[in-house]
DNA sequence: TCCAGAAACTTGAACGATCCAATCCTGCCT
DNA sequence: AGGCAGGATTGGATCGTTCAAGTTTCTGGA
């Protein structure tokens, strides 16, 4: 079994200080080129490695950043945070970081955790996936000065912090022009109720569309819970009152339970849902389909701009989705 | 700013020493009762943590188990992952580890990998999802006396390491099973090519239910690649063949493919998949179901046993699946 | 040739926990 | 009362790295 190689056994072989195996590694250019060189060979050579632990004992970062990973509510949706996820970590990796992984089953055991992660593990940053109104944990982790990022704008605009999203309203509309462009004019939306900044941002970019095409939009919307029972059941409802020739879903759940209660009646209905989910892919569904590898990548990089950089907050990402073309649609 | 509460802090608070407040956290039961309580008084007015860093420096353990995440393939089956990783997250969280996350497109990058994070963070497991034969990741971390454990048996059974998994073939045999119970007799399966270990697994079920039903399996099976598409093309290559009423599928991707592929005709066949996966639920696909929480939990159950425990291996576990039973059949 | 100043490198201390060995009590037995 | 066993407590050393301050080496100009 061989020992341990730390930067005194590098240090001994190259025939320096450990200072100046450590300057080679953190600050290269303050050593000279032959030097550094000696060093860099005897590292190589040894297979060393810069013990994490007793580097986060000195500079108090641990270069590990958290991500919370949720119990999968409906599946469906849910397989968007799994896509996240891996970007999160292959982005995190490049830029010399690791995602550390917590749960919870509410905000108050959520932030419990994060004063534990930051606590025992000192995490360098946490990435928050999903935002709300008057979201306590942005809150608790600005007051404490704890970067983060999330992956949703703050609703409230109350303080700002950075933050990665994708324009709903811009998939909506890029649907609804869609339709538009293949001539239907009836064109319906099933969407969530008033009050969530995602659902309402996703519901405006489907009325903006049809106003701008001088069609009303009034009466052609239903708001539910998600899941799919509830998109058949909205669906039946649309059929019967307004009869439309197309429907914009704010999710690929509500829009499978309006595919659904379409294959019911005889009518050839278009159906776009929102998420490009694997369900999608599976059944056919047109879906608003999000860069989630991007958005991962640009909350990578804000955190290191924080982390590493100014002291400024920096400008949020607004991404831009893309219409995922299949055949209901 | 409040400065940084150490275990020097919480030993003046409670008028002990540092060793005192160590002992109350390691090794409490050589501490008196009286005294015990007043350091934890301390503990908790102070809001003190024990810090990792300083921690793992001496003691060598991280408290830190990795877990990979993959770039969802299908998107379907991948989903299988995603569960099981919040299992996992909670279970290690609950026996004190937290599990940091690692990608790699190829065996050799995910072993060096594995020296990365040994070397740098010194982890203190590894669990592998998914095995094959002659997997070179096990052998590599068993070389190395590095804990891990499988989700997935060793098909070569060449070393015996801890490991979980699901019993593939008495899922397909419950499937199998409950079409016989139901009347039927042309029971067909779709599955993959001879040489993976869950594969010929899951076929067996189907095959020995069969034969102890006294029905002839031969010619009523298909070998592919995962994925809709092949499902669609080998169910209709099913159809036209052999005519089946029922057929039994490796994977959901596989048993979309045959349902579509059903729809076409105007036969009546029933359709069993496999992992019950979100889209299963969606479209009501009757499939066997893993229990991903459980096997989560058994993973961290025996990589505990090892770390904190004896160096005995301990016994492997073999998990029943159950059937989610929809309206395919 | 000499010296100032910069560049290159070295040394001791510190981060916060645990381990080890030595010391201090406390109560009990003779 | 003295001695002793045993548990409870203490101070010092240590893990591997970086920071701060010190020392040596190099360079170039008078």
């Amino acid at each position: 079994m061989a020992e341990k190689v730390t930067i005194a056994t590098v240090a001994r072989h190259a025939r320096v200080s450990r200072q100046t195996v450590s300057n080679v590694l953190n600050s290269p250019h303050i050593v000279r080129q032959e030097t550094r060189q000696r060093v860099q060979d005897a590292i190589d050579a040894l297979g060393y490695r810069a013990n994490q632990a007793a580097r986060q004992m000195r500079t108090g970062r641990s270069r590990l950043i958290a991500a919370r990973i949720d119990p999968t509510r409906d599946g469906i949706n849910g397989s968007v945070l799994d896509r996240f996820l891996h970007g999160l970590t292959e982005t995190a990796d490049a830029a010399g970081y690791r995602v550390l992984l917590y749960t919870a089953t509410d905000d108050a055991r959520e932030i419990a955790t994060y004063g534990d992660l930051l606590g025992t593990y000192e995490l360098d940053a946490f990435v928050l996936v999903g935002t709300k109104y008057g979201d306590p944990r942005t809150e608790w982790l600005a007051d404490r000065d704890v970067p983060f990022v999330t992956f949703g704008r703050p609703w409230d605009a109350l303080d700002a912090h950075p933050w990665v999203d994708v324009d709903g309203a811009a998939g909506t509309a890029q649907a609804t022009r869609r339709l538009l462009d293949t001539g239907h004019r009836r064109i319906a939306f099933i969407g969530w109720p008033d009050g969530s900044g995602v659902g309402d941002d996703r519901r405006a970019g489907w009325r903006e569309s049809l106003r701008a095409a001088d069609v009303d939009p009034s009466g052609l919307h239903r708001e539910t819970e998600d899941g799919i029972a509830e998109g058949e059941r909205l669906m039946r409802d649309l059929l019967d009152a307004v009869a439309p020739t197309a429907v914009v879903c704010a999710s690929d759940s509500l829009a499978l339970g309006a595919l659904q209660a379409i294959r019911g009646t005889d009518q050839n209905v278009s159906v776009i849902g929102f998420d490009d989910t694997p369900v999608a892919a599976a059944v056919g569904l047109t879906s608003v389909s999000q860069p989630l590898g991007d958005a991962a990548a640009r909350c990578v990089d804000l955190l290191t701009g924080v982390l590493d950089g100014d002291h400024e907050t920096p400008d949020p990402v607004l991404l831009q989705p893309s219409l995922a073309l299949r055949h209901t649609a």
